[in-house]
Formats: structure tokens, C-alpha cells, sequence
DNA sequence: TTTATTTATTGCAATATTACGATAAATATA
DNA sequence: TATATTTATCGTAATATTGCAATAAATAAA
């Protein structure tokens, strides 16, 4: 099978998921991370700081794309990337209260 | 390939990927909100709440208690598994800590 | 227009994940 | 001891993810 059961789940629970499972891979961490250093940026530097083939870099920001919490601008040749201020807080948020609904001291 | 180049990463960025990953699934979020809703619970009731069968359920209890988030005890025939506090609050905080990396209005 | 520069897409190989039936393991109960 | 109950493990199929070489696409510069 390999597929997941999305459908016996929350909308929340999904939504949920879905942002950690953005953040699972240590690439796109760092991209997250460089972006935040630089401001602004575009892909190359990226293929630079981080050591992965720029395809490879490509379909990390394409993922951070399609969850929205990066957003890329063309310019010229080259694309500025950087955070979706908005979804950012909105996915901080999203594991935010996920990560405070367990109160201190529940069981054993 | 399919193997992440953890080793090209810092110790820090595959903690914040590692932890994400766990939580990067709808089921291990319904077992995790279903924990903290209990507060003490056994492997055959999350069978039944969940909908998912019970050696899925298992190896989904397995990643989470890789992690550390959930411990579990056995009593009899049956385990209690429950939210691992102090691993919970250090997770909370890791992913915390990157959440607020991003000041308000880095660029574009 | 030709040539560089930069990012995206395609295609593929290797590995990982998800899910479950069958079965094992462990303990409680009759 | 035999049987039931409960969770873990094994084996396997289907799908997803990761990574990269090759190449396309798009624009800037010569």
C-alpha cells in the first residue's frame, strides 16, 4: 500500500502533518535557516552554502512552496526566495497549539 | 538514491528534521492527541479509535517511542503508553526555537 | 542572433514509508 | 496445562521520497 489514510483523519490532524512533514528533511531545514540569515536569496547561493545538487535544491523549494511557507519572485534570471511572513506565523501557530494542548504532568 | 545526506548537515538542523519527520503523519498525531486526551492508554484502544489495523498502529507507537515522545510501560498483557513529559517540553521547544528564528518581515 | 547564466523539469535508480495479514511472544485466566 | 487476550514482529506489496544527470526554458548580455 505505501499510502496514507488521509481520509480517517481530521482536517487538523492532516493539516498538522502535513507543516511538520515539510520541515522533516535536515535540506530543507537549512534552506529555511539560510533564508532567514540572507533575507532574500536565489537558488545558486543555496547550491553553494548547502552541497546538494541544484535539481535537488529545486524540488526541496518547490515543497517548501506548495506548503506556502516560502515564496519566490523572478528576477531577471534568477529568483528571490524568501518566507511567507504570513504562513510562517500561520504555520507557528499550526504546531504551536498542537504542542501546547499536552498539559504538564498527564500520566505515569 | 533516496538516503538523506544527513552526515552534509548540522547536529542541530537533522534534530529539528528528525522530530518534524515523526510528527510529519496524521496517525501519529491522532495517537498523540488521543494520549494527551486519556492521559494513560493501551495499544487496542487506539485500534479502535483510530481505524487504522493494530500493526500499523504498533510500528506507528514504535516511531513515536524512537523519538522518545511517548513512553510506554507493560502491565499485564496490555501496555500503557503515555506522552514521555520532559521529551515532549524539550520537543516543544526545538521546533519552538526554530519557529522563532524568523523575525517579522525579513524581506520582499 | 548567438552565447552565457540561472532555475525548472524529466527520467531514473536507490531507499524509505505506509499498511496489513500472518504469526510469534507474553501473560492472564479457566 | 490449555485457552484467551493483547501487543510485537515478520514478510510483503504499494507508494513516496531523495538525489542527480541530462536537458529544457527563460532571460540577460555580447
Amino acid at each position: 500500500m505505501g499510502l496514507t489514510k488521509t481520509e480517517i483523519f481530521t482536517e487538523e490532524q492532516n493539516q498538522i502533518a502535513t507543516v511538520a512533514k515539510v520541515l522533516g528533511h535536515p535540506a530543507r531545514i537549512a534552506i529555511l535557516e539560510f533564508l532567514i540569515k540572507l533575507k532574500s536569496c536565489v537558488c545558486g547561493d543555496l547550491v553553494k552554502d548547502i552541497g546538494l545538487a541544484q535539481p535537488t535544491i529545486s524540488q526541496h523549494l518547490k515543497e517548501l512552496k506548495k506548503v506556502g511557507i516560502i515564496k519566490g519572485t523572478i528576477e531577471g534570471t534568477s529568483v528571490c526566495y524568501c518566507i511567507h511572513q504570513e504562513n510562517w506565523d500561520k504555520i507557528k501557530n499550526i504546531l504551536g497549539n498542537f504542542l501546547n494542548k499536552n498539559a504538564t504532568g498527564s500520566c505515569c
